[in-house]
DNA sequence: CATGAATGAGTTTTCATTCAT
DNA sequence: GATGAATGAAAACTCATTCAT
């Protein structure tokens, strides 16, 4: 009995990774708009009907993805947050971390980081925090620190935060818009460096 | 002849101006998923194979409606640009003045600053620069300046340009989902505020 | 203008009415359940988005084919109430009434009579009557008459009006069972005989 | 050997039965319509595959549960004809058997009572007689056995036993619509009292 | 040119049935 | 025999585009 289980939910498990691997290749090729469930289960290799044993709906199907693709991000990021670092040095970290992560995966840009789209996908689900949301608030909780640390100056934290969100979101886009799908080290450099000049403290 | 021909690029104007016009409309209300054919049409109180008249298809109606809605936009920045001000203040009332059109074209937002909806609509049109590209090359422009008259630092500019651009779009992101419809004057500041600081020589 | 307008609703009126027959004809082949939009559009010889063109979805579709085959049995039977005979003579009417309507289509029987798809198709839909609905409450209407000249002893009316029709619903399967597709004047008859002399006030 | 068989037969039945409890919960929950081979599965908590080991498809598992459902009724009445009581007094035994099955398993009227829906799932089988039929048969029965008694005038038996059948059904679509799950006591008495007079020899 | 009905490919979703394990 | 994942044929509905009038 429990070997049968295993094994099933093995195969369940290979069955769910290669419906994710390929909504990750349509998504990465056809966008979120293209992502229909035809292709996905032709990239899949797998009747359209198969895929409605694994979710629900279309809508479960990308909140998966979404969840999934997420989820290392969001990991390294807290993480960060939670060291003992001063607030500067998790601010640069946290750069780097999503340079890194963007870098690897192009269908994180595509579908997380357009936020209208998945909005309107993922609008009726509750527990559901988007990419940028979760950026946008780790980045604010940095920031907060730095500004009780004294680091940086008394600032509008949210807004800035948003900011600063902003700025890498738009790196990202003239990172793919010029087609190089490496990570450049000297983005991260011109990032941080603007903005930690921007908000420190006047020494 | 010449009569009859004008008399027709006037008319033929005025369909263009309402079918714009319809698209707005539709566009602010729908979003552009929500943007049919049929509901242009119907905005323009005009059969909805007459647009095809004007235009050869939905990418070619888009596509216009993009660039009539970032005109004016466009000339007032590069009327700023002409401007003989000093490089900081022409990147203050850049911002100031994308505030400001954003505030009153919500329509403005959902369409071109979302751009992956658009880059899909267009993708395969040459001859079209996207609002991101245009202030992106803009603010460039007014930072290439700054940077040549000594008031900022020796940047790279095309990623600062990035930069902002993108710390902008954030800001208007956010001030959608807060659902106020007015610009918030401490916006312009914060972000100016930060970005100056951020780049400017050593003094 | 005039013209145009009339010409467009008449080739309206016909294309409603071409999409009416087509679905009598499925109906009376398929039933209720087989009657699917694309088999509708086949009989019609018109493509499936067409019929979108006339109703809105499925469910307005069977509404318009509902109403419009009952529309002149409701007619006639109404005006039989209407009229000056004594209850029993319009009792008689009316039941020869219903058996000359469903001799003559077949499909109102198919839709009609089957409460129970017609009532889940058509559930949410608020002016609308069953034709088992309309047929009860008019005999009802008749009977009370009757009870109220002396003709009939006091019943539950309402109760006898559900008998009646449903003694010729089942009639009316009978016939359909045995293929014939015509009326029998002895049905009307002994339907008649047996529940006049069952309701009718003692001698 | 033997003992194997008999063992294997035991357990086949078991699952039968099984199959045929979950088949009730199901159609008393959802209908017809919405009694598909998953939920049939789920609630006997077998697998779906295991149903086709039972049952070679799905026509033949609604008829066996028409079957099934239907014995009980059809012994209940047989055993009222075979009695030696006046046909009167079996009429009116047959007409509160009936009320009493039906008030006691909703399903038996979703299912056998809405002939249509069974006649499409069952129409070409062969053997297979609906419940309505067997009513009519019965009563039939009980009626010839009057009219040879004297107790009722000579009549076209077939049609009144049509009639009687129908009207007690639709006694009971009036029932189920008013929601009141009981049996009525005095619906018995009406449809009866009605028929009775109806057909009685004059005295 | 204007019109708007006609089209049909494309989208999501359901479900009876099969079949490898 | 039991299992349940895989299948694919429907089904309802949408919408950009065409074309006869």
């Amino acid at each position: 009995m429990k070997l049968a289980d295993r094994r099933r939910d093995a195969l369940n498990a290979m069955m769910v990774e290669a419906i994710y691997g390929a909504a990750i290749r349509v998504l990465t090729e056809h966008g979120l708009d293209g992502m229909t469930m035809d292709r996905v289960a032709a990239a899949a290799e797998v009747a359209k009907g198969s895929l409605y044993n694994y979710f629900r709906n279309k809508k479960e199907l990308v909140e998966f993805v979404h969840q999934r693709l997420l989820d290392p991000m969001r990991e390294t990021i807290e993480e960060i947050l939670r060291s003992d670092r001063p607030a500067p040095r998790k601010l640069e970290a946290m750069i780097r971390a999503w340079f890194d992560y963007v870098a690897e995966h192009r269908a994180v840009f595509t579908l997380f980081f357009q936020d209208h789209g998945t909005r309107v996908l993922l609008e009726t689900s509750d527990h559901h925090e988007s990419a940028l949301a979760l950026a946008v608030r780790d980045t604010a909780a940095a920031l907060e620190q730095g500004v009780a640390e004294g680091a940086f100056r008394p600032l509008d934290v949210e807004a800035v935060a948003h900011m600063l969100v902003g700025a890498v979101r738009q790196m990202f886009e003239r990172q793919f818009a010029s087609d190089s799908t490496s990570a450049d080290e000297g983005m991260v450099g011109t990032v941080f460096e603007v903005f930690l000049r921007g908000i420190q403290a006047a020494r």
